[in-house]
DNA sequence: TAAAATTAAGACAAAAACAATCGGATTTAA
DNA sequence: TTAAATCCGATTGTTTTTGTCTTAATTTTA
């Protein structure tokens, strides 16, 4: 599978907050989601780390957007959460990310790599508007 | 991720079967492409229920082509490779696969299903031919 | 016909990835 | 000062991936 239930759920707990003007804590979230609640902490705090959010700590604390919906990508969401690029495969990135470095010479890497760039591309032009 | 190692594993193997015009075992194949023998051979017979490849048991046996290259889609082999198709998510194939059948009703379903579709639509275009 | 070579099939297992869970530390507003 | 909330690291349980092993079935060649 590409994504993983860490994307789904930074997604899902994105849309919640962003419709939101004060902050949303993850106890709410997990509620509002019907999911796990720490996992649900954990993948905030990456959200956190990379500047999609914002964390307020204490009362009232909770999460917000730190970027305007348009212009926070599908793409660094997924990436935040997964703590990765969604991969079509190991070496299908770059040339750097084959094994053993046979990629130059290797015959089915163009596909896989061909298929990468398809996927970023995707999602790096849609927004979280877009899902809203 | 979205393919395994199944797939690598059969893409290579067929490509080398294609070039070849006696049936080539999966002893040749192993030592090759350097991959488990074993394992291999389940994922051949994967292709051979899936009608991609041709058996031939005993000595001299292997296995051949079933149809020509120009024919047979990456996205088949991929298929028999893993035994079902390449998924974005659990839920991105269709409406079905949602596990709470909340699926019409999901802000990120649509975003999902278009990138299955697009990934669907670009390995069903390719045949083994492209990558000889 | 017998032996050798090969695939077929299924049970089993190790390793990796996924999906949490838990406990304690820290921060902040009231 | 206390309750509410995030932060962070360690740990655990489950599922998927990636094999291994064994036995049976089939086919060819000698």
């Amino acid at each position: 599978m590409l994504l993983t239930k860490k994307s789904e759920y930074a997604l899902l707990s994105l849309i919640s907050i962003a419709q939101d003007d004060k902050p949303k804590n993850v106890d709410v979230l997990s509620k509002e989601l019907d999911i796990s609640k720490s996992f649900l902490a954990k993948i905030m705090q990456n959200l956190a780390k990379n500047e999609l959010v914002i964390s307020h700590r204490g009362v009232n604390g909770g999460f917000t957007l730190k970027k305007s919906w348009e212009e926070m990508t599908i793409l660094e969401i997924v990436e935040a959460a997964e703590e990765r690029i969604p991969m079509v495969f190991e070496c299908s990135p770059s040339l750097e990310s084959c094994p053993n470095q046979k990629a130059h010479n290797c015959s089915i890497w163009p596909l896989l790599n061909n298929l990468q760039v398809k996927v970023n591309d995707f999602l790096k032009d849609l927004t979280l508007k877009d899902l809203v």
